[in-house]
DNA sequence: ACATCTATTGACGTTAACGTCAATTAAGCG
DNA sequence: CGCTTAATTGACGTTAACGTCAATAGATGT
């Protein structure tokens, strides 16, 4: 495993080590690496060294949310682009905003899910604790 | 591939063949039969034909649910759990409660980042539609 | 200068969640 | 009762998303 030790994060930082951004997302090195092989992330090199910027740092931030949210490293790349789109040509931020409704799409249906899941735990939870009264009466 | 045939669906059924199943839920029955293999439905057997009750249909549903979620398998079987404990003694009922809130947990932050990153959505909509009225001027 | 971190790359291993294929067995029907 | 269709099991393949390990190169502290 990595070492979580890494330069003090003098506040206003804008230059990240690979291990920096490993420790503070808490994942590896090499699942760094992986996601810039995927192309996720295009850090820059000083000689062969990888330096992360403030882009690839909310990137990475994105990633993660996107996992968390069950999407695969595709989907979330194809999330990612949405990020940096030309928005110079008209067609080119028609192209966009389709893309994005499509997304919004996506993620209302997933939410929509979450809700009945919660409600449904809820009702569990609510039905619970009425039998433990019950019980202890 | 599988066939979507299988029996016309008379109205009330409480008996499903895999393949119906299958047809209804868009799945494999291959996956069918490894959901089972993890233990995550337990279908009757007649003979050595699967035969399916509601409850597994049930399960069905839930699990795919929890797949659009983007929980594992794992995670889906455990929150199977929680449909089928034991509430006749209190600890039991206790210790739902505990795995009822747990889970609860889980999806609310689910919810809050999804509700981020809608939000973000939103706005990138909102600023697109904005550029193609300019560009449109 | 030398040992010690830290980073890089490449090769290979691993787990989850299926799919594909083949060999059998069972069920429905004309 | 054969024939076709549907179902079962087992073996093996596959893709995604990493992890593990080894060899090597740079940077750093003493």
């Amino acid at each position: 495993m990595d070492k979580i030790l890494a330069k003090p994060a003098d506040t206003k930082q804008d230059l990240f080590s690979i291990a920096e951004l490993a420790g503070e997302f808490d994942i590896s090195t090499r699942t760094i690496r992986f996601y810039e092989s995927k192309g996720l992330i295009t850090p820059d090199r000083v000689g062969t060294t990888r330096v992360f910027r403030r882009r690839d740092r909310t990137r990475l931030l994105l990633i993660l949310r996107g996992k968390r949210l069950g999407f695969s490293l595709k989907e979330i790349s194809e999330y990612l682009e949405l990020y940096d789109a030309d928005n110079t040509q008209a067609t080119q931020t028609q192209h966009l905003l389709n893309r994005v409704n499509t997304r919004l799409d996506m993620l209302r249906a997933q939410k929509s899910d979450l809700e009945v899941a919660i409600e449904e735990l809820e009702a569990m939870q609510g039905y619970a604790e009425e039998q433990l009264k019950k019980q202890s009466a």
